[in-house]
DNA sequence: CGGCGCGGCGCC
DNA sequence: AAAGGGCGCCGCGCCG
């Protein structure tokens, strides 16, 4: 079945054929789905090609398949940046043609009024169709059957059809979140400012306290004309009064003892929160009482998801006291406790380590094994296993993990081996790592000519290590993202299901498709918040809590993990800072 | 003038 | 207190 209709008609169209279940197929789903949730309609399930296209492009499970698969089709937008425009496609398998396995309907929706075609007389393959992710109906169902069939030739359809439904969900999440907005109190960071660096300036000044720290500075140094701002002026002001310093950053400076180094840390840190989340922060990114970053799901090689705008992923723990429930609603904050640990525990199978990790705190566990002395030393030492650490202290403790869990500790060493030849390596659901970049081979090989020099041979070991640190923390961040977006994505369909009775206050600035129902509002990484009406906190409580567990077994089946939450109920973010 | 790399630093 | 992975954003300063 093949309609014609106009991209208007897409609200109708979904809320016509959504209560049929159907996993709604489109190019991206930043292309059609921030409309619908503005005609306040959301979809159950989609198959976005875009994300999936990329994932099955790489994926070493598809290997074999590929080669004698056709390439993806040009229309289909590569990057998350190349938003596809003009006249495109959803396919709708409706309910009865998937069970049925019959031929799913197809909408073929027209942007003309939009995006005039610009189809040159006698054009075999017009441009504007590489450039904006145009297609038909019937290139879109093509596409759809292309993906479908690399993932049933693949070595493991069950773990790629999970991370792909995955991702699709995230990408349904991103535009929620961005259509719902966090809920955030401009006054109250308007305070925060203010305590942190006095009233606001006039436009194009500095507060007062930042001009006062820098007079400080340039005193102590003797620099009466110094530009705090400018790193090569500051170098050279800071060693010209005998500081030796080979940067200036914090840390380095924080070993010298000097008159100006008090002043001039204090000076960056304020500099930081009024760049960063300062008043011209807050009137570009503040409105109506929302937050509204733009998520980037699938923007990293990991899966881990990117921001374009806004700084979502970087919220100082300094304004998270803005971020305050509507009245009548809650905040239900909740994170993964050391997510990424006890993600290799499982996925390398090491018992003993999952044990450490039982009904405690996993670097609780591995001081209680006796493998190190203290809590920090665990910890340092965990994240040196997971981000290739060699040296400090770090780098010295390391080798005692090795005893204490040799399955784990093989695995991440068998991924940086991997990466310092050059190859590729996969999460535990399908993710593959880029490979090195060309440059990176030419080191490699640069290396590897009769006449290489010691110091090319310097160069090359150095870059290889460099790859493999990145695809030895690879296999673990971007399983631990997999299990991220499996719990998100349960939580969501969780959330869809509860009732909820009279509303005394629907929160109107989340828009019209969540106002009445508790909705996800961040998400970073391992972390996220729901915004909840009041009556219902205990079930959205319950729904976070079992849809972690369901992602514990949707990735690990029966293997003895588990994914203990913190989680808070709270007015305002800040609250659930312990 | 805009584009880009880098240092520095916020988050996980 | 950093180290070791992944990001984004800011200001600076260089380049065309």
């Amino acid at each position: 079945m093949l309609a014609e209709a106009s991209v208007d008609d897409l609200p109708a169209l979904v809320r016509e054929f959504d209560g049929g279940r159907p996993r709604w197929i489109w190019s991206d789903t930043r292309r059609w789905y921030p409309s619908l949730l503005q005609a306040g309609v959301r979809v159950e399930r989609c198959h976005d090609l875009r994300l999936v296209g990329a994932v099955l492009a790489d994926s070493e499970s598809v290997g074999p398949a590929r080669a004698s698969a056709p390439d993806r089709p040009a229309w289909l937008p590569r990057g998350p940046a190349e938003a596809a425009a003009g006249l495109t496609v959803a396919v709708v398998p409706s309910s009865a043609a998937s069970s049925a396995g019959g031929a799913p309907a197809l909408f073929e929706l027209s942007d003309h009024a939009a995006h005039p075609p610009q189809v040159q007389p006698g054009d075999a393959e017009p441009a504007h169709r590489a450039r904006d992710g145009v297609a038909s109906a019937r290139e879109v169902a093509a596409e759809h059957d292309r993906q479908e069939s690399l993932i049933a030739r693949s070595s493991s359809p069950g773990a790629l059809r999970l991370l792909l439904a995955a991702e699709s969900a995230g990408a349904l999440i991103g535009a929620e979140l961005a259509a719902a907005g966090v809920p955030w109190d401009a006054d109250v960071h308007d305070r925060v400012l203010e305590a942190e660096l006095g009233p606001r300036p006039a436009a194009g000044r500095k507060p007062e306290r930042m001009e006062v720290l820098a007079a400080q500075v340039r005193l102590a140094l003797d620099a009466p004309r110094l530009n705090l701002d400018s790193q090569a002026d500051l170098l050279r002001a800071l060693r010209a009064a005998g500081i030796g310093v080979a940067s200036t950053s914090r840390w380095e400076l924080r070993e010298h003892e000097h008159a100006a180094i008090d002043p001039l840390v204090a000076y960056r840190r304020m500099s930081r929160l009024l760049t960063a989340n300062g008043w011209t922060w807050l009137g570009e990114w503040v409105h109506d009482g929302r937050f509204r970053p733009e998520y980037v799901p699938g923007g990293t090689a990991t899966g881990r998801w990117a921001t374009s705008g806004g700084g979502a992923l970087q919220l100082p723990k300094q304004v998270r006291a803005a971020v305050s429930a509507d009245p009548g609603w809650w905040l239900v904050v909740a994170d993964a406790a050391q997510l990424e640990p006890r993600i290799l525990a499982a996925m390398s199978g090491d018992r003993r380590m999952a044990d450490a990790g039982r009904g405690r705190d996993v670097y609780r566990g591995i001081v209680d094994a006796g493998v190190v002395e203290t809590r920090d030393q665990a910890k340092v030492a965990m994240l040196g296993a997971m981000y290739g650490a060699t040296t400090g202290e770090s780098g010295r403790l390391v080798p005692r993990l090795h005893r204490a869990f040799p399955a784990a500790m093989a695995l991440v060493d068998r991924a940086a081996a991997v990466g310092e030849r050059g190859g590729r390596v996969t999460t535990l659901l399908g993710r593959s790592s880029p490979l090195p970049p060309e440059t990176w081979r030419a080191i490699q090989s640069r290396a590897s000519e009769p006449d290489a020099t010691p110091a090319d041979e310097r160069r090359a070991r150095s870059s290889a290590r460099d790859w493999g640190r990145f695809t030895r923390n690879f296999v673990v961040q971007g399983t631990a993202a997999e299990w991220a977006l499996c719990w998100m994505a349960g939580l969501r369909t969780r959330l869809a299901a509860i009732e909820v009775g009279e509303l005394a206050r629907p929160a109107a600035a989340s828009g019209a498709a969540f106002q009445c129902s508790p909705h996800i509002v961040y998400f970073l990484h391992d972390e996220l918040i729901v915004h909840a009406p009041e009556g219902v906190v205990d079930d959205v409580v319950a729904a976070v809590r079992e849809a972690a567990a369901e992602a514990g077994r949707m990735l690990f089946g029966s293997f003895p993990i588990e994914f203990p939450l913190d989680l808070a109920v709270v007015g305002s973010y800040a609250e659930a800072d312990d």
